[in-house]
Formats: structure tokens, sequence, C-alpha cells
RNA sequence: GGGAGUUUAGCUCAGUUGGUUCAGAGCAUCUGCCUUACAAGCAGAGGGUCGGCGGUUCGACCCCGUCAACUCCCACCA
């Protein structure tokens, strides 16, 4: 059979990902194994697959598919998220792309469309993970608004309201004018910006006198002049002498000329600008805590879409920094304007519409998270739940401990909206009822209220709830265990085992989840979580669209194949560190499959000779290579219990490429034509299957289609479920074999370097005598590959030759050499020796050294210094032999 | 401003409770090879005062202090 030299993913890929669906490999049950789960970090619905995405999904399979190797019952679940901001951000571009405004749209209306949009482009991304090989069980796709999931997440809504943790309430919140929403306070991006320091002058108020008279006036220093229509105070710092002289006073907003009184507050900096402030509650977040704190009137000013409103008098209906343009001009004809400084400040973006955020009072939704924050915070702090890398426990801490309660509201359609329910009773106030249904709202009201009113009197919040606190309950919710909380899968599921997440989301998400987790499970969600790096481009920039400097992942597949982009995003990703991506990881990747498939194309294409037995220097190469494949298994389940992924996959890389093939199957190899012997042939064979089951969790694809090939199989058997041989017993540490086997190596390599040297070609055969002590074990194995004729033991030393030392014996290679030259290199090799011995003995000759440290240490240092005595001595003993001649 | 982290070869990173035969790996570089598995390859080689300074110690990449540079998170002085 003729085996392509290059190996084609292309060709191999689809095949297996459909085998594996065929015989529904990926499907889990509960049953009586242990359960290892891991539930995915829902991708946004209509998503595409970027960098991220793919890093992430690539460390879940690994893991999942590692645990079902070990004969642990692994369940991936797979979803998707409704991700209410952007994804209604589509849909309103969308939409405006047609020229229909949101506005002219019933809300069922619009979140038709929505629909029509999620079903039109959802579940892309779950087809691109396909591609990537993940091992989803994707009979459990779920959705963060599909029914169970909608239910849960009213369900926990009314459940919290009844205990009394959400709450209504006005607040400052960030106000998206474009987005027309509300966002978290970890939805807003501050941007350094060049701005403008205005100097505005404020009049002294005097009763009885009309008129803007600035014989007399106050200087206020402010980056927004147009809100000086929602000031209603000035103040100043009690301290300072500058500004003593305001005390008491009124001045007079300027154009508008509303008194406002000058008030005393620490929290003013002396030093900045001209030491007064003006203050705005209802647009400043600072401001609005001095408003409270001194009863001051809220005076907002703004629009929902950033606009001026009638209290923007003149201005009204203007944009809100048109309007900053034009009141510049203004306040400067009017004698207001004292200067204008070039400023840099910073300012909340917008981490969805990217417009500057517009804080503002708005009544919205809470949550209260004391008392959830409690034990997410021990249980993270006692271990319960680890976190890799640890650092990030620092993080968490700190932000768990200065907790603020959850704003939970969003302005906007796409989502689970808020069940609550108002009724506007009898005497024209409001009230409002909360409950899982309309009718459920309306039977609870008819109980509270006696007073004749229909179901159609209930009018629902408009609002949405925030969609992380649908995804807060994602380890709960896709097991059905807040609607059914005593189901079998639930608790066969629960707690998950491993979360793989960016660290990004560590408040938005993992630390809401674990709250959510003990609320309503009274266990922790998940008992690891792997914080991925941030994938970065190579100059060190995020990937983003706006850059266009984040590669296409399927192109990237079908460039290198899934297994080679997979072991790209690994080899350089410790847990934590960002990525910088860099194609040509991807091109090791794929040059690492090509030298797995050409190991396959080489040991399948040997004869067996059945009747010969093993020759010993196959044997010894067997021997060898079966400790190190139980010492490099062993060491990968440590890497693994690490979560040291990124070593896990350069450890079996190296094994395979250097160990495997450079050097075993190097030994083993026949003579062309030749046959092997059985014995050595199934040897290689098992090692083969093992090295492919060690890389199978990294490169699910070709190590399914060479372990098929390997061997005869039955129909159903699939590397997948083969179990990784269990060495953690093994104790290759200790191992002479290995031990012995460094020496080989080091002594052909020794070999191979002279010839380099002294231009030798490979083909010509050369002699080799040894000095010292030496195990002929591996006569065989030092000639084939040191292409030696002759290994003799000799104490004479050749008077044209090149040697060295391995330990203390000492070889040399018969070859044409310049006597001077080689002196030379001995001489500095005494002198590297003798700069180690003088260290040596300088410690050995420290009383304190001697006295204070640990015995074996002591011990260990004469060894070295026994050992460079006599490495010394031999090399003394060349160069007389040498000199001699 | 508060907190955390990083600084080891050209690049990306290891270095496990302080002991110079542990200063390492991969990639990149250089040299020689198209040797019937693989040039997406083989063989060999070079390369680092472990950010600076000081301290503890018999001994420091490792512990402490300090300075510098960078990164991230939180706060957000108008």
């Amino acid at each position: 059979m003729e085996i392509s030299t290059k190996y084609d993913p292309q060709l191999i890929e689809n095949k297996w990902y459909e085998f594996w669906m065929a015989h529904k490999l990926f499907v889990s049950n509960p049953n009586e194994k242990p359960a290892y789960t891991i539930v995915i970090p829902p991708p946004n619905v209509t998503g595409i697959l970027h960098m991220g995405h793919m890093l992430n999904n690539t460390i879940q399979d690994i893991l999942i598919r590692r645990a079902r190797m070990q004969g642990k019952n692994a369940c991936w679940v797979p979803g998707t998220d409704h991700a209410s901001i952007a994804t209604e951000a589509k849909v309103v571009a969308k939409l405006a792309a047609e020229g229909i405004k949101k506005t002219d749209l019933t809300r069922e209306e619009f979140v038709k469309h929505a629909w029509e949009w999620t079903h039109k482009h959802g579940g892309i991304i779950l087809e691109q993970l396909k591609k990537l090989g993940c091992s989803c069980d994707w009979e459990r796709t779920v959705f963060t608004m599909d029914e169970k999931r909608s239910q849960s997440v009213i369900k926990v809504f009314c459940d919290l309201y009844e205990k009394g943790k959400i709450y209504r309430g006005v607040r400052m919140v960030n106000w998206d004018p474009q987005a027309l929403t509300a966002l978290s306070d970890e939805e807003v991006n501050y941007k350094e910006q060049q701005g403008k320091l205005y100097y505005l002058r404020y009049a002294i108020s005097r009763k009885g006198v009309e008129g803007n008279i600035l014989s007399e006036y106050a200087t206020v220093a402010t980056t927004r002049p147009e809100t000086i229509f929602g000031d209603t105070a000035m103040c100043i710092n009690p301290n300072n002498p500058k500004t003593a002289w305001l005390k008491g006073k009124k001045v007079l907003v300027p154009l508008i000329n509303r008194e406002i009184p000058v008030i005393e507050d620490n929290y003013v900096d002396m030093e900045f600008g001209t030491g007064c402030l003006k203050v705005t509650p209802a647009h400043d977040i600072n401001d609005y805590m001095l408003g409270e704190k001194y009863s001051l009137p809220s005076i907002d000013i703004f629009n929902d879409n950033g606009t001026l409103n009638e209290n923007g008098a003149m201005y009204a209906g203007m944009d809100r920094f048109e309007c900053r343009k034009k009141i510049e001009k203004d306040l400067e004809e009017a004698n207001l304007l004292e200067k204008v400084e070039n400023y840099t400040n910073k300012v909340g973006f917008s981490e969805r519409t990217d417009i500057p955020i517009e804080p503002k009072l708005s009544m919205q939704w809470f949550l209260k998270m004391g008392n959830l924050a409690k034990p997410a915070l021990e249980n993270v702090e006692n271990g319960t739940i680890k976190f890799y890398p640890e650092k990030f426990k620092n993080t968490y801490r700190h932000w768990l401990s200065n907790i603020k309660d959850w704003c939970i509201s969003r302005q906007l359609w796409w989502g689970h909206q808020i069940p609550a329910y108002y009724l506007t009773l009898p005497a024209g106030e409001k009230t409002l009822v909360v409950a899982e249904t309309k009718e459920k709202a309306y039977t609870k009201a008819l109980s509270i209220f006696n007073f004749k009113f229909s179901i159609e009197d209930l009018k629902q919040d408009e609002d949405c709830l925030d969609t992380w606190f649908s995804s807060w309950l994602w380890p709960i919710s896709v097991f059905d265990g807040i609607n059914n909380p005593d189901n079998e899968e639930i608790n066969y599921y629960y707690p998950t085992s491993d979360l793989v997440t960016a660290p990004e989301i560590i408040f938005f998400w993992v630390a809401r989840m674990i709250m959510s987790g003990y609320e309503y499970r009274g266990k922790e969600c998940f008992r690891n979580v792997y914080f991925t790096g941030i994938v970065r481009d190579k100059l060190g920039r995020k990937m983003s669209k706006s850059l266009g400097n984040s590669p296409d992942p399927i192109m990237l597949m079908e460039k290198y194949g899934a297994d080679g982009v997979r072991m790209g995003l690994l080899l350089s990703s410790p847990a934590g560190n960002d990525l910088p991506f860099d194609e040509n990881l991807c091109e090791q990747g794929r040059n690492f499959c090509n030298k797995i498939w050409n190991a396959f194309r080489l040991v399948k294409g040997w004869g067996v000779e059945t009747s010969t037995p093993a020759t010993a220097k196959n044997n010894v190469a067997g021997e060898w290579f079966c400790d190190l494949l139980a010492n490099a298994t062993k060491e990968l389940s440590e890497l693994f219990s690490k979560y040291r992924l990124s070593e896990a996959l350069t450890l079996v890389y190296k094994l395979f490429w250097d160990d495997f093939c450079s050097w075993y199957l190097e030994i083993i190899k026949p003579e062309f034509g030749n046959p092997v012997d059985e014995q050595t042939y199934k040897n290689t064979l098992h090692f083969f299957a093992e090295l492919l089951k060690l890389l199978h969790p990294f490169m699910p694809f070709i190590t399914e289609e060479l372990y098929q090939n390997l061997e005869e199989r039955t129909a159903n058997e699939t590397i997948m479920f083969s179990e990784i041989s269990n060495y953690d017993l093994y104790d290759a540490k200790n191992s002479e074999i290995i031990e012995n086997f460094n020496k080989v190596k080091e002594i052909v390599t020794n070999i191979r370097a002279i010839r380099q040297q002294k231009n030798i070609s490979p083909k010509e055969m050369l002699k080799l005598s040894v000095k010292g002590e030496y195990n002929h074990k591996y006569d065989e194995v030092i000639k084939k590959l040191g292409n030696i004729s002759e290994i003799k033991i000799s104490d004479e030393k050749h008077s044209n030759s090149i040697s060295y030392l391995v330990g203390t014996t000492e070889f040399s290679v018969p070859v044409e050499i310049n006597a001077e030259e080689e002196i030379d290199k001995m001489k500095r090799e005494i002198s590297y020796y003798e700069g180690f011995l003088k260290s040596v003995n300088a410690k050995l000759s420290n009383e304190r050294f001697v006295s204070n440290a640990k015995p074996e240490v002591v011990e260990n240092e004469r060894k070295k210094q026994a050992d460079a005595e006599e490495k010394i001595a031999i090399i003394q003993a060349q160069i007389i032999k040498l000199s001699q001649n």
C-alpha cells in the first residue's frame, strides 16, 4: 500500500468525527462510573468562533477526553447564551439596514425578529466547534433562553425576591444612550481622552439685584459645561482658605441664573482647579453621593438618547456633545468663561456600543450580594474550589470582599423579561407583584388586594434581566436542577468537575456561578477553575475585529489541520498566561502530525519475520523504551493533575519525536527491505498505541486514524475509550535502565559530533576504544547509531584520536587530528574542571559549611570533588600522551 | 490612588521546600546532510553576570529590602 509522505488532515477529520457521532461516543448518561463533568462557557448564540474560543474549547476537550480514557463517565455539556445586549444590538442593526426602527415595533414583533435571527445564525459556532474535534454531548445542547432555562431564571428571580434579596431602587447607573440600556460597572471601559477643562464663572447671588452682575464671582473648573443645568449646589472644602469667603453664600448657575447654595465637604480637592466644585447629582456618581449626603435636589437634564431635555433650557433637544460646543461659545459671549485648558481624563465607554456612557439616575432591580458572597469567598479560600493558576484567588478575594449589589435589570427586549407585574391601586398609586407567570401574579394580587381588577390590569415590567442572571445558574440549569432539584441528572453530574474560562469574566460569571451554586445546591458548582490566557497577536495586542488581527480559525484548521491548530494553541499557553499567537506554532503542530504519520508509515511498512528471535540490540531498546514510557506516563499524570497542559503536551511531543523516533525506531529499524522480528514488531506496535493514547486528548483525529490502522479493530472500537495504562506506582526515576541509556546517548552523540567536526561522512565506519568502566550490553546499539565497526577495550591510547569522557569513562575515536588543537581543547576542559573543583574545595574547607550543611549535601560535594579530580587526572594523562607523540 | 502579578537564551516559557556537574526546554539561529519513514526531515553546534543595587546565609535564579521597567484588576479629582 502506498501511503503519502505528507499527512493530509482533510482526508480524515470529518470521517472520524462522523464515526464518533454515529456511534454516539460523546453521549453520556448517569451510570455507576464516577462522573466527570464540564459545562461549556456558553458562547453567544449568534457569535462565530474566534481564537479565544479555540483555545478555551481545546483545553476543555483535552480534559474531557483524558477523563474519558481514564474510565470516567465524561460529560461535556454544550450550549449557547442569548447574550441580550450583543444580540439585540445585532438585530437592531439588521432591522435598521432594512429601514425598520426598533421603536416602530412592538415588543412582541421585535422579539419575533430576534428569534428569527437566532434561528438563522444560532448554533453556527457549535458546528465550528465540531470541526475542532470537540467531544461535547450534543444531545444535551441547551440555550439560556430555551424553555427550561427560562423557567429556571424566572423561578430563581421570584425565589430571591421572596427571600428579600431582590429589591428595586433608584440608583446611579451607567447609561448607554445608544443601546438605551443601563450597564453594569463591569461593562464600562475607561479610556484616556484628550478633553478640555472649562473654567466657568458663577456669580454670587445678591438678593434684590437683577441680572447677571459679575462684579463678584466664583470660578469652577469642569470638563462637562453642558451639565450646568443640572447643578444644584457648589461645593468647597471647609478647610480651604482660598474659598472660605464663599461660605454660606449662594451662587447663580451661568446662563440661566438659577440660585444654588454653596456647601462644604472634605470631598473637594483643594488643589484641583479652583477649589470649587459644581454639584450635579443627576449626572455624576460623586455628585450624586454629595447630593444624597446634603439632601440636594436632583435635576435630570438628559433624555435617554443623550440629548438634553426641557431642563436644558434653550439647548433642549440638542445632543450632549453638540451642546458642549455651543455652550462654550455662548458662555464665552456672555463673559462667563474664564479660560479653557487642555486636559486628559478618563471617560467611561460602553463595552458594547463603544460610546461614552452617561451616569444617570434610574429605577433598577438589584440583587443583594452580601450573604451570597460569603460561602463563595469561604470555599475558594479553603480550597473546596481551586483556581489554576492560583493567583486569581487574590483578584477574586478582593472583589468579593468589596462587593456591591448587582444591578440585574437591563432596558432591553431580548432576554428574560422581569416577572414583576404592576397594578394601579384605586387610590392611584402603583404597586407590584412578583410571580412566575401573569396568571400566578393575578392570583397572588387577588389574595392581597380587595378591589375589583382584571388580569389585564397587570402590566409586566418592561425590563429584561442581565444575561449573566441566566448564565450564573448554568452548571445547575443545564441539568434542570432549578426546576427539578432532585432529578437523577443533577444528582449525578453536579458538582461539575472543571470550568475552563477566561480571567476577564471571573466576576461576571465565575464568582456568580459559585454563589448560585451554594444558594441553590448548597455545594460548589465545580471543583477546579482553569483560567486561560488571552489570545493576543504577535505584537501583544488583543485580538479584535476592529484591528483585523485575528486569524480565521476555520481557515487555520484548513491550512494546518485541527490537530495542528490545537497543538499550536496549547504549546505556549500555560494557564493564565497570555498567549501571543503565532501561526508558526500551528505549523509546528502540523509538522508534528506529519512526524507521527511518517513514523506510522515506517512501522507499517516492515515485513515481519516470525522464525527468528529478537536481537539483543532490539531487546535492550525495547526494555529501555518500556521504562521510558512508564516514566513519561506517570509524569504526564502529575502534570495533568496540576493542569499544566502545555508542559504535558511538550512532554509527549519530546517522548514521541526524540525518544521514540530518533532513538528507539532508529535502533530497531531493519536494513532496507529486511523484515523485523515478531517480538520487536509487537513491542513497537504496543509502544505506538500507547503513545497515540497519550496524544489523543491533544490531537484526537490523527491519533484515532492511526490507532484504527495500527492493528485490526472491531467495528465499534475507538481510541476514545481505550484506557491509558496506569503507571502511578512505577518508579522510573530510579531506573538504572534509563540512566544507562542516557550514557549510551551521550556516547553516540559524541561520536556524531566528532564526525561533524572532522567532516567525516556518517557512512564511513569508525572504531571506538573504551577505557574505564563500561557496560557491553549496549555495544550493538552504539555500533548501529554511531556507525561503529568495532568497540574495543583498551588502555592504549591511539596517538591519532579524539577522546571524550562520559562520566569517568574515556572514549576515543581514531581520526586524523591536530595534536595542538586537541591539547588546547583539553586544557580548556581542565581549566573548567579546575574552576569547578576550586569552588567545591572552597566549600569543603569551609568549617561552617561542613558543620551547617545537611550531611547528604556535604557527601555530594565530596563526590563532586572526587569526580572532578579524576576527570582532571584523566585529561592530564591524555595531554601527556598526545604531547609525547 | 489601592491591589495583584511579571522581569531567566533572539522569541515563548520551565526551574518543585536555597546546595554550580540544573542555569534548562521548545521555537528561531548557525554548520553539515535530499542517508529509501519523514527537507513539514536528519545530524551537530553556538547562545544567558537568571532586571539593577543592597541584605540574610557557609552557600541565593530561589528568602528579605529597595529601585527600575512592564502587565492586569479595582477605584475614577470635577
